[in-house]
DNA sequence: TTTCTCACG
DNA sequence: GACGTACGTGAGAAAC
């Protein structure tokens, strides 16, 4: 904070003199910083900007005297010399305009002088005023990062980068243009400058020209003896054009004599009117930067009725939880109304544009920006593609098209073990998170991220609850689902046409590959401000599309508010009893050994048992067991159903041992074996990865580990439950949807007699059998009841002859004739399916109950086969994903439901119809009361469905206890 | 990298 | 009359 005393009074003698080039400032600032503009809007990016480095110099100097130079018309006396000086430059961006005027407001806010001359450029005045300091025996400090200043410099002249944040001697100066700072004007004239149109010599570049004036010492001995330079090409350039680098070096030289009428003695410091300054602050709304001049001034001011909410330092959490808490906020920040879309494809991908975020004024600028718009893409790059084992190492954030920056916070000295080289300039973690916490955590403004779970898991093991958000990713798969991925590299393809960088390709890949924290700055900042940059223009793109067709009803009831549910669900983790599978893995594996012993005792050779290819010829050639077929591979299928049909027919023991031996590998090596290596060290727990954009019908699909397929249907199976245990003092609790899908077929394909037996909680597949072959309820024979249920699965499916057959195990013929029987007891299940693929080959998708769309490409296949499998699959997906659409709604809710009703029962596990909760034992009997009840009333009140929904409750010790 | 097999709903 | 099958997933091991 500027110190209010001034060091001297006016007349006396400077020590130290300031001169801080504003102009450059601006045009520097413009590209650099975030786009930020008032809520009248009018930009003011570069003032912000501006305001805060000039507070910051203010607070940090020793500096006596002080005066912001600016420059004043476009024309000078240099357009005399050179008409065309400055001639290619463009007129300034609009947004800049206003910024010039600000910016001088911004200087008299801080009772500085700010100068300008008629006729002058503001490095003329600076190289006036840095003389007559030098002369009067003062240091000076020039505030700037122009390269024309960079003559200037020598040991009682110093530069100071503001942007950068680093001081310019001798030294940068000398990496700069390869020579002593005395010598610059003399490279620059040989070099010349596109930018500014000083035209130099032709062919010669930084290089040549610090190489010739080092050899020749200055410019006029190197023109005079220009013939004796070898090279001919570079000697005739230098000849002819000697008068033009003449000119050159009048054009960079800047003018030390400049008639000032404001004399030096006028930059005296003087006290900082607070009241004047939080005036300007208030006027333009700069929040984060009243907030600073209040923390440092007390509250007495006029300003305290402004909002000062200072983040507080993040809490660490075991327990986080990740729901919103403020939904009328939430509201407000989701129905912001998304910019025009153009940009998002006009504007070019420009890598020069993103910035790299080092200091914690630039990241003070970027939060109070993405305040100021109301909503922000952030992204994270961590060490791990796996949540729970991912260490933070940078975010990324963006604005506006090609606006976009990287914050580094966890890089190490990079890739080689042995290069000890240092760790690069970043801002400390936790003060970047504590900077970042109430951006993050502000419900009025809208976190935008691609698979924006990942980052919200990342984010909460800091603390930090980020809410409200979108997610590219989702709504892609809301507007697309089925018709392509949602990955982030082939949605900016698809829809924006640029191919971003690969992750590959900065960290390489297999065994050479380096984990993020290791990349280069450089690298790093091009790929995570790219992908910040391309989710935005995604958002853009994407987010009007939900309200134009009809689908911001999917996402914002059923998707978005998914998403922190399931953030918590894989943070949270399910409990393993690691002993239990070691002893089922000893045990299966002993067995297998016999297996394996008695399997190549019986056939008398010894070959690899997990082969199917050996496996096929030990059976059919060695053993010439009847059948074999032979796939299009040219290999014998040896599947269960094969395996299963030769040991009744052949009576051979072996395919029946090979059955068990296999069930036993499966479930050691998926389950037993894998599992006890995805236990978390850190949390003890299994945590999965739940996809929710994975599938075509708007199921979940859960991997690393898969948790949704966790053996049940056989005794052996069902052991590997047995490990999955709840905490102490806790019990699982399982709540399944009973047989939901036939539910939703009896009451979208509207038949009524269905929907009447399910109301009066009959027996549904002794109905069917009743009813399709014509036997009483009473003492049926359980063979029939089977062949019942397996065709109400098959009308799940999309039902064909060929597959009910196999399923049963029965003639074709015969299932063709189950099917008709069915189909004239309910002509409404036919009319469904046949309405259904009508409207899928018109649409080219189905619908659920509740809106979302499941594209269907394929559909009008050529081949038959195809087609026909996409027509089942059509008639499938309104089923399958109408029961998605529920669960999710009623997992969307658990976690407020369980909240509010002071339950602490925490949503383990999502298997498509069943949702695992892990709970006190004193809280069971509610808890399963309560999910039961927000389960069955998960479809309304969108939609009021006439089959009741049933959902059943089990308790236990483990999860095949409970179930 | 693709295919086969099999675990779940 | 083709075509080759029940719908939706993910993972391990072998084969390529």
């Amino acid at each position: 904070m500027p110190q209010a005393a001034p060091a001297i009074a006016p007349g006396e003698k400077p020590q130290h003199v300031y001169l801080v080039d504003g102009s450059g400032y601006i045009f520097r600032a413009f590209h650099a910083l975030p786009p930020l503009t008032r809520p009248d809007g009018t930009p003011v990016g570069a003032v912000l900007g501006f305001t805060n480095m000039l507070m910051k110099l203010l607070d940090e100097t020793d500096a006596d005297h002080i005066a912001v130079i600016f420059d004043a018309a476009r024309r000078n006396f240099r357009n005399e010399i050179y008409a065309d000086y400055k001639g290619h430059r463009p007129e300034p961006p609009p947004e800049l305009i206003p910024q010039f005027g600000l910016i001088h407001e911004a200087t008299r806010a801080f009772n500085v002088p700010a100068i300008q001359m008629e006729g002058f450029e503001a490095d003329d005045l600076i190289a006036t005023y840095a003389e007559q300091a030098v002369a009067a025996g003062a240091d000076v400090t020039i505030v700037s990062s122009d390269k024309d200043l960079m003559q200037l410099v020598n040991d009682k002249v110093r530069m100071f980068d503001p942007m950068k944040n680093r001081p310019i001697g001798a030294a940068e100066v000398m990496e700069k243009f390869g020579v002593t700072p005395d010598k610059v004007v003399d490279v620059q004239a040989l070099a010349g400058d596109s930018i500014d149109n000083v035209p130099g010599v032709p062919g010669i570049g930084v290089k040549t020209a610090a190489e010739l004036i080092n050899t020749y010492g200055d410019l006029d001995t190197l023109l005079a003896k220009a013939g004796e330079i070898k090279q001919p090409k570079r000697r005739d350039n230098l000849i002819q054009n000697a008068d033009k680098a003449r000119i050159s070096r009048d054009l960079v030289c800047l003018k030390r004599d400049v008639p000032v009428d404001v004399p030096l003695a006028d930059f005296v410091r003087r006290k900082l009117d607070l009241t004047v300054l939080l005036d300007f602050l208030k006027t333009n709304e700069f929040r984060t930067t009243i907030n600073r001049v209040q923390s440092r001034h007390g509250k007495s001011l006029a300003a305290q009725n402004l909002e000062a909410a200072p983040g507080k330092a993040p809490d660490v959490v075991t327990s986080p939880n990740l729901v919103t808490t403020n939904p009328a906020a939430v509201t407000a920040a989701t129905t912001f109304a998304a910019p025009a879309a153009v940009d998002a494809v006009s504007v070019p991908f420009d890598p020069a544009n993103y910035q790299l975020v080092q200091d914690i004024e630039s990241l003070q600028l970027w939060v109070e920006a993405a305040m100021q718009a109301g909503q922000v893409v952030v992204d994270t790059e961590t060490t791990s593609l796996q949540t729970q084992r991912a260490d933070l190492v940078g975010i990324s954030m963006a604005l506006e098209p090609g606006r976009a920056c990287y914050i580094p916070l966890g890089h190490g000295s990079g890739g080689d073990l042995l290069d000890a080289g240092e760790k690069p300039q970043q801002i400390p973690m936790d003060v970047a998170l504590k900077t970042l916490k109430p951006l993050l955590e502000d419900p009025a403004v809208l976190k935008i991220g691609q698979n924006i779970k990942y980052d919200l898991c990342i984010f909460s093991t800091q603390g930090i609850k980020v809410a409200p958000v979108d997610d590219t990713m989702l709504i892609s798969y809301v507007l697309e689902g089925g018709a392509h991925g949602h990955g982030m590299d082939e949605l900016s393809e698809l829809h924006l046409g640029h191919k971003p960088i690969a992750y590959s390709e900065v960290t390489g890949t297999g065994k050479a590959q380096i984990t993020f924290d290791k990349v280069p700055l450089d690298k790093a900042l091009a790929y995570a401000a790219e992908d910040a940059d391309v989710t935005l223009r995604l958002h853009r793109l994407l987010k009007p599309r939900l309200l134009q067709e009809h689908l911001l009803t999917v996402y914002e009831s059923i998707e978005r508010p998914l998403i922190p549910a399931i953030a918590q669900m894989e943070c949270v983790g399910v409990k393993i009893d690691a002993p239990e599978l070691q002893r089922l893995s000893a045990d299966f594996a002993g067995r297998m050994a016999e297996l394996e012993r008695e399997i190549r005792e019986l056939a008398g050779i010894d070959f690899n048992i997990g082969s199917p290819k050996q496996l096929g010829e030990v059976l059919f050639d060695h053993l010439k067991l009847p059948g074999g077929k032979k796939g299009k591979t040219g290999a014998y299928a040896t599947g269960a159903d094969v395996l299963e049909e030769l040991a009744t027919t052949s009576g051979h023991p072996v395919p029946k041992k090979v059955l068990d031996w296999r069930q036993l590998s499966k479930l050691k090596s998926t389950y037993t074996d894998a599992l006890q290596n995805e236990i978390n060290p850190k949390t003890g727990r299994v945590h999965t990865s739940f996809a929710l954009a994975a599938t075509t019908t708007g199921r979940l699909s859960s991997s690393e580990p898969n948790l949704q397929n966790i053996p049940i249907r056989t005794e052996e199976g069902r052991k590997i439950r047995r490990a999955f245990i709840a905490e102490k003092g806790m019990k699982l609790l399982s709540v399944d949807y009973s047989q939901i899908e036939l539910r939703l077929a009896a009451e979208m394909a509207d038949i009524p007699a269905l929907q009447e037996a399910f109301r009066k909680g009959e027996d549904i597949h002794a109905l069917t059998a009743s009813q399709v072959f014509g036997i009483p309820i009473e003492g049926m024979d359980p063979m029939v009841r089977r062949r019942a249920k397996a065709i109400n699965f098959g009308i799940i499916y999309g039902i064909s002859a060929f597959g009910l057959s196999q399923q049963l195990g029965i003639p074709q013929g015969e299932a063709k004739a189950y099917i008709e029987a069915y189909f004239k007891r309910y002509p409404g299940i036919r009319e469904y399916m046949e309405r259904t693929k009508d409207f899928a080959r018109k649409h080219g998708y189905v619908t659920t109950l509740f809106g979302r769309r499941c594209y269907m490409p394929g559909i009008a296949d050529k081949n038959p086969a195809r087609r026909a499998f996409m027509e089942r699959a059509a008639i499938n997906a309104p089923l399958q994903g109408t029961a998605a659409d529920i669960i999710k709604r009623a997992m969307a809710r658990l976690p407020d439901a369980l909240d509010r009703a002071g339950l602490k029962a925490r949503m383990l596990l999502q298997v498509h119809d069943e949702l695992l909760f892990e709970v006190p034992e004193a809280e069971v009997e509610a808890t399963a009361a309560l999910v039961k009840q927000v389960m069955e009333d998960a479809p309304k009140p969108a939609r009021e469905i006439s089959v009741p929904l049933i959902a059943e409750t089990g308790v236990g010790n483990n999860w095949a206890e409970a179930h």
